[in-house]
DNA sequence: AGGAGTTTGTGAACGGGAGAACAAAACGAG
DNA sequence: CTCGTTTTGTTCTCCCGTTCACAAACTCCT
């Protein structure tokens, strides 16, 4: 193997690129179970569902990590992808709010694999103290600080009602945590160095109804 | 009031517009509940996230429904958004795969609410016949084809696991689904014709985790 | 060793979306 | 009625992302 120009990580990635990232993520761990050894970017991009002129611009990014004529080698792209993203390490995670959402979230497989840990579920509602979801014990919102500075932990998911969606985060802002998932249908205000990513189902489903009704209509 | 133009609804409104209009509607829901009648570009901006020149050239594809100098009638607007998505008629749908998610879906109110009424939860598990989720009785995964057909279902839910999506999602497009909302971590193939729309749990956060990453090595 | 075949990495063209800026329209005060 | 104020609707410019297309680089076969 020749030297693989790996330049400096500190050039930004494309928000674009960076949300693609995961997917070949995907794809590359699929193509490595199934025990192939090589691939080009023709079949990864056929896994990954999209341009193979995409993926290669988006992997030129990263660096010079392919070899012409032959293509990427499977194990070797999955772990440089994996360090770029950050999934290498292992990031600590707070569930707040385990009602329906918050418990099937905790119960999910998929935040483990890839390096995620879940070290609390927390839950203002009484009643919910001390059940355990998932082998983990729910505990009172107000543990919030000591868990965070505890386990030196950066990512809260949000899974309240959305009423209750500002307080939580504001609370996990003060006590240090940088980056939120939000699942609550509410639009959080955060300071500009937090790191908010939202999940709406019913969005998700409204854009759904658009393009039926327009399939409808011209039909 | 004047005259508003409201023009033929053949127009393409594009993408980044249609995914935001649900958060406008929200928006101006809230605003409704707490009894604000009028609501300038600039107010609805702030509640939904957006800049306010963005807000008012997406309001502008589907009509003109302003009032220059005074601004937005809440409920007229929130009814010409609500149409044009389509969540003025009711659209039926199925969720496959009464896992954890499944059923954290089938419990959320916020589908009701907007228009979506789920007509039947299939799981292919015996073991999870005739358990009733949110009021709603568990059926086999078989009855696919007899449900899409009586209550003309055009959009289907899929929360299996990820070896089983494909299948799924190949059975419910053979018997006229031509929407589908993908929960498990795959990229599905369908014909040209059938929107997907997926949502990834994992991909957030490795997003997240990618600009965590960043910011522990600037600091 | 050389040529044919394959596949990457990237320059360049293109398209769409974001935001600034402003003219047009409505309203109210006098 | 007229003027000043407010706010929309739209134009214009810039930037980001997508895609095409191709030279460079590597392998394999003869
Ligand atoms: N269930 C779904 O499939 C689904 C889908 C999309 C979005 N959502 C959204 O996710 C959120 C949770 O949905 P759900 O169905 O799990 O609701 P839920 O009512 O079942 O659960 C909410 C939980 O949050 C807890 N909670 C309330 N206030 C709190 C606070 N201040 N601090 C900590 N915990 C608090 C409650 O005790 C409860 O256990 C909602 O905002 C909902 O709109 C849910
Ligand atoms: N739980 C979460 O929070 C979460 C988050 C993100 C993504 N996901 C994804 O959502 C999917 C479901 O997750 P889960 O935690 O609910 O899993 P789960 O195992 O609890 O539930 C899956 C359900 O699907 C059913 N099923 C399996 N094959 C089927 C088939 N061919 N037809 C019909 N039903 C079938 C199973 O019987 C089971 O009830 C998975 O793909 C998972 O990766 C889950």
């Amino acid at each position: 193997m020749t030297a693989r120009t790996s330049p400096d990580s500190s050039r930004d990635i494309p928000e674009a690129t960076v949300a693609r990232l995961p997917i070949y993520l995907r794809a590359l761990t699929t193509l490595s179970e199934q025990g192939t050894s090589t691939c080009s970017s023709e079949e990864l991009a056929g896994a990954a569902g999209v341009n193979s002129a995409k993926l290669r611009k988006d992997l030129s990014y990263l660096g010079s990590y392919g070899t012409r004529g032959v293509g990427y080698d499977v194990e070797y792209l999955r772990y440089q992808i994996a360090r770029e993203i950050g999934v290498t390490q292992d990031w600590p995670v707070v569930i707040v709010g385990i009602g329906n959402l918050g418990q099937a979230l905790a119960n999910y497989s998929g935040f483990r694999s890839r390096g995620f840990r879940v070290v609390a579920l927390l839950d203002a509602d009484p009643a919910r103290r001390d059940e355990v979801v998932a082998g983990i014990e729910v505990r009172p919102f107000d543990h919030l600080e000591q868990i965070v500075t505890d386990h030196d932990v950066a990512i809260g998911v949000i899974a309240t009602p959305a009423v209750a969606a500002q307080d939580v985060a504001d609370r996990m802002v003060a006590c240090g945590v940088t980056s939120i998932l939000n699942f609550a249908p509410i639009v959080l205000a955060v300071p500009a160095q937090v790191d908010v990513r939202k999940v709406d189902l019913s969005i998700e489903l409204q854009i759904l109804a658009y393009h039926e009704q327009r399939k409808a209509a011209t039909a």
